[in-house]
DNA sequence: AGACATAAGTTCAGAGATTGAACTTACTCT
DNA sequence: AGAGTAAGTTCAATCTCTGAACTTATGTCT
């Protein structure tokens, strides 16, 4: 099951005729900036006076800005056009298990403020509340000031009931079942627009997908390890759509079995792939303590054997995750983030050899599947939660007013 | 990547939104049968007056047909509509491992006419001359003679490469990057209307889906168990996609790992899903020989405990391939099908056993996915891939013609 | 039986979006 | 300076959907 920005059979009138022509103009604008109005003519198979009537309803509206004059090739030159940054606010937010990460930012997905706060989440009602004090916060900064509000994402660590804004489990926070947006409006009746909310891997595969421009890859899965394991997975480069599952469990990668018979698992199974690659199995296996931050106690203990070790076994698992995804799924493109990317070469090498090693023994070609790692994921997810309100205003229902 | 029905960023014209309604209609209609067009306008939101016209246009082309008159509640009562199953023909074929399996069906999915030819193919060229000759006979019989054919599906026993009509390996034929729809086309010139091509658990899948009528799940997996072991990804309930990736190689979950440093597969990797449960690696642990058709070798023999063991082991194999496939996609049903199907209880109670037993472990509900077993599933991808015919016309850029 | 209520389906003038052709604007090349 | 080319605008024509009025067909109440 996939997010559906229609969810019925419906059919169109004029008005979504319109409608559909202004955000096909807009995409194609947002996705290849500089475009002039006779290239979406060309590109969305319009004729040029169409074009130009939608053209000016999103610069009045705001949403466009025209630009430079384009060189002529023995004509008149076009004008650019350009996603105008200036006018409107997405904001995006994650709660993690160590912290809570907040960013605003533009339509093109340029941060404006970002925060990071540094706690462990207590009760779903104390971190809603806090994490609204951050958000109002934001909203009072000079960057952020005066622009209009599209919207809130909230990105969350733990599986999405489909359909509904309900977080069926958080593990590691110990939530189950909690309508996380509900507890949040009450603290936040001046944030307005489309509020959303979305498993944290789905968000960040999301983002990374929506804010590319040039070329698109048709499909790009974001694997985010750290204390638990997790993935999301993006279809279709001109409507991008996140796989949910029926209960929402698509992407629960960390709950694949690749140990047939292995250790136990919190989640009561046995050989569960975070028993062999996740913080929380790395600490189990060196013997660090909840309250150190694992990324801090290993960094300086790189070069201890039985840390080595560790890693390359951990490391060797993630490879075989990446595979059975490339076997399974197939992304076009995948993204490897997470806190445990931090580890760096230790827990990455193994992972990305074995990958590289098997990745192409079934078709024989030597096309390899582009795989980027993220250093620094901290607001990769938020930032993607604010990707998905801004496609659900403009491929949705609404009128891009 | 999905199918797409439409490749490009297009923005629609008047034309596209009249066959936009009409296939919208058209839709309705396949999916509950007996829709009046009172109903068809509460549910697509149009007016009476847009689906009068539009259903008329669908009668006149022949499409629907008018059914019974239904009970009235007080008013005028409303007209049934169905498809009108008389006026088309859809042809499908699959080439398997062992034979050429084909049916000619109509729009609701009902076979006219089967074919099944047991041989071992061998050349690709051959087996297109001996498949067209075969169509050809399906062709002129009397339940299918007179129709407009809309097209021809062709299923085959690997992956496609996306965006092109190339089989890009079928490792037990021993084929690899065949445009088997080039080799076919010149032998038979007068089967009109749309081709297609695709994997044979895809199509299956999506017949699965497609040709359904009532509640439609969100999505399905097909899982096909034969020689090799694929699988097949559909979503979307209104409009159905399948996920095939960069390269074709979504669903070739006979490669994913279940077992690090397990056997030798044929791909080169250790390990792999089909070392512990395929045609082949229970041939390769019981000594069954190639010309030994492998279900009637073993039926007989299923009191052997040397068979109990290694059907045993397949099955567990089998049920840890259906968990990973439900926490890594999540489909909202499972259809197990192909040739080992057949041999029962001693293969699949172990892999719908362990598959139950865990398939709730991470959210505690009790709600299960259903998971439905075809016992005999020889036409399933010859009719999916007759559906996929159906489709692309329908969603298509065509006009319903 | 007859009148009334209710709902399905049809008709048609009107509204609204896209079109295509003609036109204007603006630059390059000779 | 003039011809050529391409971008963008204008506007009457075209096409589809809409909404209200109308017709048709059945059930229900008296």
């Amino acid at each position: 099951m996939s997010t559906s920005y229609q969810q019925q059979h419906k059919a169109g009138d004029l008005h979504f005729l319109k409608r559909l022509n202004r955000s096909a103009i807009l995409e194609l604008v947002r996705r290849t900036p500089g475009l002039t109005r006779a290239d979406i003519a060309t590109q969305a198979q319009l004729t040029k006076a169409t074009v130009g009537a939608g053209v000016q309803s999103l610069l009045n509206q705001g949403w466009l800005r025209e630009g430079e004059l384009l060189k002529s090739s023995g004509g008149r030159p076009g004008r650019a056009l350009h996603l105008n940054d200036d006018n409107h606010v997405l904001f995006g937010a994650e709660v993690g298990v160590h912290g809570l990460r907040l960013i605003a930012c533009t339509l093109s997905g340029q941060v404006l403020e970002s925060h990071h706060e540094h706690l462990v989440p207590t009760t779903p009602e104390v971190t809603a509340e806090l994490l609204a004090e951050l958000l109002r916060g934001l909203m009072h900064t000079a960057s952020v000031k005066g622009r209009h509000s599209l919207g809130l994402g909230v990105a969350l660590p733990g599986p999405i009931a489909p359909g509904k804004a309900v977080l069926r489990l958080a593990p590691n926070l110990g939530w189950r079942d909690i309508r996380f947006l509900d507890l949040l409006r009450p603290h936040l009746p001046r944030l307005e627009g489309t509020w959303v909310m979305d498993n944290e891997a789905k968000s960040a595969a999301f983002g990374e997908l929506y804010f590319r421009t040039g070329n698109i890859p048709e499909s790009l899965m974001y694997v985010s390890a750290g204390t638990g394991i997790g993935s999301g997975m993006v279809e279709g480069s001109h409507l991008p759509l996140v796989t949910r599952g029926v209960q929402g469990l698509a992407g629960e990668i960390g709950h694949t079995v690749l140990q047939p018979g292995g250790l136990y698992c919190h989640c009561g199974n046995r050989g569960c792939a975070e028993t062999l690659v996740s913080g929380w199995s790395i600490r189990a296996a060196l013997g660090i303590a909840e309250e150190e931050d694992l990324i801090e106690a290993l960094l300086p203990r790189l070069n201890e054997p039985d840390v080595q070790v560790t890693l390359r076994r951990a490391g060797e698992a993630l490879g075989i995750l990446l595979l059975n995804l490339h076997h399974t799924q197939n992304p076009s493109e995948i993204v490897l983030g997470g806190s445990l990317t931090r580890l760096g070469e230790a827990l990455l090498s193994p992972a990305l050899d074995y990958f590289k090693a098997n990745q192409n023994r079934l078709l024989g070609t030597t096309q390899q599947v582009p795989l980027r790692v993220i250093e620094d994921s901290t607001f990769i997810a938020a930032r993607g939660a604010a990707a998905q309100v801004l496609a659900s205003i403009i491929h949705g229902p609404s009128d891009l007013s």
